[in-house]
DNA sequence: TTGCTAACTTTACACCATGTAAATTGACAG
DNA sequence: CTGTCAATTTACATGGTGTAAAGTTAGCAA
């Protein structure tokens, strides 16, 4: 499945990325995308076997363009469990803008397709990660809200961070992605952080 | 669009729902449902005209069956916004379970169709009108936490309602109804109730 | 020069879902 | 008997994914 010229390779994932980018939820066929990469479909195929592998793949190289892995492991290095939380949204509001598309497109195919829910959910560890991180830094500065144990508050941050909350503020409401991170935070940390 | 036996109607509907209700995110085929009511394909055609004609027409059916309008638009007359906030969550939290495919088998259309788009938008209405309520009658009762305007309160509360957010805590997370309307109610007292 | 190989193209086709079209059947109403 | 409604049967167009196989082209090695 990895197959091929590197060069060519990247240019598909490239243009499968930008056309994702660009297609308001219309969706990109793989002849639409070897199109814009100036190869056949074939080749497509070629490089990576189905359309489920080229959507995995192309995340891979978005995550990888966009360092995502460093940026986020360089938060659960941090301590203070606020000043993550903060760090945490403050990243993800950024970071979604830029994956949105393409997040969709896996999750559209991620009930029928087990390669692409392991892809998605492969990317998302981080996060979740990052998430009970957070939870535990909060309860051993003993200011996570006693309703909460760390592995709930972890579920319930990492579900609050959903793709459909996100695009519903900014693409339907009009939220700015600075709106969106400093509205977000406030209301995480007033659930999460004892007052 | 309406020709046909209503009997006959009514027959494909209900199979439509029970399939999706069933059918964990695997695609329902027209042809399934046909062969589900023990009609042809083309009867399933006749009454509905398209795909997206079915699905629209479910969501009527079942909001229908579920006397959700009904239910909602008592919520609308109470007058205690937390009180409001927490019948809302209630309702959501038990009433999504049983939509929850048909809703996405929408929101997976809801791109590319704007019929389906428009249903979509059509049913949540109530509940986004529910929200703006709960955030007037927080601010009537001067308890709307100072940081949010009405507006803004309710387009937070309808966002943090979406599907994906319950479907991670529930289906992931493992997390029961009770639990969900619970835990929600509390988050969202927390974010937009001056404490 | 010959010949091999990798990368890609071309052509063709299987499969499946949606959607359209039209002729046909069966029942019931006037 | 005739018309009409409901639904069936059959057939076909379209568009996407995915597979198969033969052909092309450039580079490189003996």
């Amino acid at each position: 499945m990895s197959s091929g010229d590197p060069e060519t390779r990247r240019r598909i994932l490239e243009k499968t990325w930008r056309l994702m980018e660009r297609s308001r939820g219309r969706q990109v066929s793989i002849d639409d995308i070897a199109r814009a990469a100036g190869v056949s479909r074939q080749a497509v195929y070629l490089h990576f076997g189905s359309r489920t592998g080229l959507l995995v793949e192309t995340v891979r190289y978005v995550d990888e363009a966009k360092d995502a892995g460093t940026r986020l492991e360089t938060l659960r290095q941090a301590t203070d469990g606020v000043q993550l939380l903060e760090a945490l949204v403050d990243f993800w509001g950024n970071y979604l803008p830029e994956i949105h598309e393409l997040a969709k497109a896996l999750l559209a195919v991620r009930e029928t397709d087990r390669a692409a829910a392991a892809a998605w959910d492969d990317r998302m560890e981080l996060t979740r990660q990052c998430c009970r991180v957070i939870m535990r830094c909060l309860v051993r500065d003993g200011i996570l809200a006693p309703e909460w144990t760390p592995e709930q508050g972890a579920e319930a941050l990492y579900a609050l961070l959903a793709v459909d909350v996100w695009e519903r503020l900014t693409q339907e409401s009009g939220w700015s992605s600075r709106q969106y991170v400093a509205r977000m935070t406030t209301a995480l940390k007033k659930i999460f952080v004892k007052q």
